[in-house]
RNA sequence: GGGGCUGUGGUGUAGCCUGGUUAGCAUGCGGGCUUUGGGAGCCUGUGACCCCGGUUCAAAUCCGGGCAGCCCCA
């Protein structure tokens, strides 16, 4: 890695993809890409930190099946007429042609909602709050960016149901809440709502607001949305519940999706840097890396030390890689590690084997301090205080980039300045 | 959606324009020696022209199509 961000950052973020074993572009069909260890893992640990935010405010998970049967998919007009473009069909299974058609869901409402309305007969059943962490697919003719466009992409639905439009509408700001906990709040990726114009919204929405991040290059990526679907699917779909005043009434109902593979990217280009990846640490696969550092002499003590240093750090619940390969200097293996995003180094040599010590050092500006071993818990005190410091940047940058525009000009001149309109 | 570019061992590349040798180099990977406070070194082995078609005595090289990827602009 030897790409400014700043000034490349199109190819700098090309080029951590494939160096810091991300991701595989060469699964050889467009928009669909391999997740390497490396990343799932963050992507899983992502959403395990968002799903636990939803099911605080009393969402449950569930799973609905990959296909939607195209008697569903049609049924609300002005969503399939949003949607017909980009939707993989499968029409042929085994030796047979299908009857129906069935599409590969490029989102779930019209999966779901149906199965709602069988539920659902009096106003006891609601509201349902449900949400599922799966994949949706959608036909991209546009250029594929790995983890920010694709054809396949991993996503939260939320999908919740109530007796009246005020619930719904307090859902659309609970998910714009929900959003900041995990997104800004657990990952540090600073972002602004915005109400999207008529012809930007969901398709078979009232009303949608959308979560816009800002990459270094000044590029907007929607990494979020949540919409208040009204009754529009209700009425189509027949969703109706018995109302206290002894009416059938349709439902009020919301949509809110986060981008997972786009809140991947956006945290991976908020925090990395010119050498690579930095992994806020409780996300990283690998929280702490110990480098042994001898000399023949010192070897076997050096490498016993790093072993007792490792089973203290593993006691203390930490992530660790103790990196005991004798065929790479330690100089290699630093610039392997900070390409990968390791929060935290130990270093340990000779020196801190006499002394019982640590040298421990932070990714993002390689500050050394020195700890005793028994003060090894302080570890996680520096990382989480590096997470901070690195947020605030985030935060400082984000801020600094928003301009309220007044008139077309200076929403020109901000526009072209990289920044984002408030 | 528009424009530009690329595809050669696992990776990065030379060769392509001007068709013809055993497809060169670096790195990685296996083995051996050696080495460790910021990407060490020597020896040895291994491994490649995206796919289909065309032109030609002959194609990595020229032409057409496909697939895949990169960059820029909307």
């Amino acid at each position: 890695m030897a790409l400014p961000k700043k000034e490349q950052f199109s190819e700098w973020y090309s080029e951590l993809m494939k160096e810091a074993e991300l991701v595989d572009l060469r699964y050889g069909v467009k928009g669909f890409i391999v997740i390497r260890p490396w990343a799932m893992y963050i992507l899983k640990k992502m959403y395990s930190y968002y799903e636990e935010i939803l099911e605080q405010y009393n969402h449950m998970p569930v799973h609905f099946p990959v296909v939607i049967p195209e008697r569903y998919l049609t049924k609300e007009k002005e969503h399939i007429k949003g949607f017909e473009g980009e939707v993989f069909w499968i029409t042929r299974a085994g030796f047979n042609e299908l009857e129906e058609r069935l599409a590969l869901r490029p989102t779930s409402e019209t999966a779901m909602y149906p199965m709602y309305a069988l539920w659902t007969s009096g106003r006891k059943d609601l509201p349902i709050k449900l949400y599922m962490s799966e994949l949706v697919w959608r036909y991209e003719t546009k250029a594929t960016r790995p983890l920010i466009r694709g054809r396949e992409f991993w996503w939260i639905e939320a999908h919740c149901a109530f007796a009246t439009k005020e619930e719904a509408e307090a859902q659309v700001r609970e998910d714009m809440l929900t959003a900041k906990k995990a997104i800004w709040e657990t990952f540090g990726v600073p972002f602004l709502f915005f109400k999207r114009p008529e012809w930007d919204k969901f398709a078979g929405a009232d009303y949608t607001f959308a979560a816009d991040t800002l990459m270094p290059d000044g590029r907007v990526l929607q990494i979020a949305t949540t919409h208040l679907l009204g009754q529009n699917f209700s009425r189509p779909f027949e969703f109706k519940f018995m109302d206290t005043d002894g009416k059938e009434k349709y439902a009020w109902q919301t949509s809110y999706g986060p981008g997972m593979n786009r809140i991947l990217a956006a945290m991976i280009s908020w925090f990395g840097d010119d050498k690579g990846l930095i992994l806020p640490f409780h996300l990283a696969p690998v929280q702490v890396v110990i480098v042994p550092i001898f000399k023949d002499e010192s070897k076997k003590k050096v490498l016993g030390y790093a072993k007792e240093v490792e089973g203290k750090l593993k006691a203390l619940g930490y992530r660790v890689e103790l990196d005991d390969a004798e065929d790479e200097t330690p100089g290699f293996k630093f610039n392997k590690w900070e390409l990968k995003g390791v929060p935290i180094r130990v270093e340990v040599g000779p020196k801190e084997a006499e002394a019982k010590a640590l040298t421990v050092v932070r990714r993002d500006n390689r500050e050394k301090q020195q700890l005793s071993l028994e003060e090894a818990a302080k570890i996680e005190e520096i990382a989480k205080l590096m997470f901070e410091e690195m947020r605030k940047k985030n935060e400082e940058k984000m801020r600094s980039s928003i301009v309220d525009a007044k008139n077309w000009d200076e929403l020109k001149k901000g526009i072209e300045e990289g920044k984002i309109g408030g």
